[in-house]
DNA sequence: CTTGACCTTCACGCAGCGTCAGCCTTTAAG
DNA sequence: CTTAAAGGCTGACGCTGCGTGAAGGTCAAG
């Protein structure tokens, strides 16, 4: 059975401009161009372009779809796994999404028409706007911009309760320094907690972890004298003590 | 506070193309240029800015964004509450491909690599297929191509379960008509459970219904000898009986 | 012989930017 | 004061997966 453009393009369901963009990026080739230029597919042709289109309802790209079905040594099963969890990624960001459209509608429906939620996106702003100004340059000179962007565009996406909880664990983080503090042990279990808290703090921004940049962040407070400021604002000698309690937690040797 | 763009996109997270590339669509302009050409962004553009970036999130495209920033007597809400719509559909897609892909993932694990998977798949196809080969031509020039289309796509999404639910109703059918045909009368009890079934089997495939389209299928049954012979093979005349029942069941006159 | 249905090859358009290229301006360092 | 780096500008192409013409050949039916 041989069948033109149209007639495939009808029993499978799809458009003739896609068959024929499948040819254009080889994704499909016809079974023979005929002397007029027509072309003409074949039961093979039926076949591959039934593969192609359960591929495409997953979502797989075309470019991939070519790989999976011109390699049969291709680990499909690899390749639908990967496949699998971006497309779950993608789904649990749009369930975020919906439950902060939900919130959205339901403040402005109650009449505080977004203000109270415009100003939790505020803050967020603001926040980064001010670690941007007090920090930014120096800290960009030390990692780099993409690794700020990527703190700055993760802290964005924080939603409001976590948000909330960050900024308590902020708060809370002090609190345990004064107490660890009292120790005057690093090492203690008090200081180690704070060293803990002090990382869960961090993960609230920061898109990767890694004990380096946690030890490499603990001797930029003492060496920079805003973040001394801050933590020293309770107890004299606190950022120190932070660095020193951080630096046993992550196991790495001060330099 | 003024800002260059530079200064701006580090602030708000995003790069420096895409604020010159929403002064370019108009989404974000300048507070003002300045004499070298530089563009100037003042505390406005930073709250528009943020304003901006929340509805991003939300995945509004740029030109909703914009009427919706532009005009203010514009229903935020009722904006947000298609999108919301829009979104959940997405969602629901989402979780449809991903069992998809799981029992894929399943089927090529037990070694029977796609095989069954592909044949149910491939039966599908060849549905669509026998079906075009069949009724095609005469179907599509009563209905047109796009109706046609639908109906293929929408068969070619149904899940397994659902397949297989279709394929025992399609079977179902027949005896049902055998028992209702026992009846004598196409407004019995029997005939009009038969006809609802039968219209219960077309939504599988059928994009929308209407009693009308349904009326004008029944009548094509009968005049058509390839839905006739397939009706009829277990009771003669059994076409026409199905015809009448639908008829009364949509209420629809016969011509 | 003429329609009309199909076929062909360009080629632009879409969303939302990323990414050069080529050139000018401002800023910090030497 | 010079120079180099950093930052600014305007095009303009590229990406995905086609939709949608335009301009023109081919084929079957009446």
């Amino acid at each position: 059975m041989e069948y033109t453009i149209k007639k495939l393009a009808q029993l499978s369901g799809v458009t003739v401009r896609t068959l024929r963009y499948y040819d254009q990026i080889g994704l499909l080739k016809p079974a023979r161009i005929n002397s007029s230029g027509y072309r003409i597919y074949g039961e093979a042709g039926v076949d591959r372009l039934q593969h192609i289109l359960f591929y495409r309802e997953l979502e797989v790209p075309l470019e991939s779809i070519q790989v999976i079905l011109d390699d049969p040594a291709f680990d499909k099963t690899a390749a639908l796994q990967s496949h699998y969890t971006k497309l779950q990624q993608k789904r649990d960001r749009l369930d975020t999404i919906l439950a902060t459209i939900e919130k959205t509608i339901a403040y402005q429906e109650r009449g505080i028409p977004m203000q109270d939620n415009e100003k939790f996106n505020g803050m967020k702003e603001k926040m980064i706007e001010e670690n941007e100004r007090t920090y930014g340059a120096d800290i960009r000179e030390k990692y780099g911009d993409e690794v700020i962007n990527a703190s700055n565009t993760k802290l964005r996406g924080l939603s409001q309760e976590k948000y909330e909880a960050m900024q308590a664990l902020e708060h809370n983080l002090l609190s345990l320094l004064q107490q660890a503090y009292a120790t005057g042990d690093p090492s203690s279990e008090d200081a180690q907690e704070l060293a803990a808290r002090h990382k869960e703090w961090l993960l609230y921004s920061w898109p990767s972890y890694s004990k380096k940049a946690h030890a490499g962040l603990a001797e930029m407070y003492v060496a920079d004298e805003r973040f001394t400021a801050y933590y020293d604002q309770h107890v004299k000698g606190g950022t120190a003590f932070l660095r020193d309690a951080i630096l046993i937690y992550t196991g790495v040797s001060s330099d």
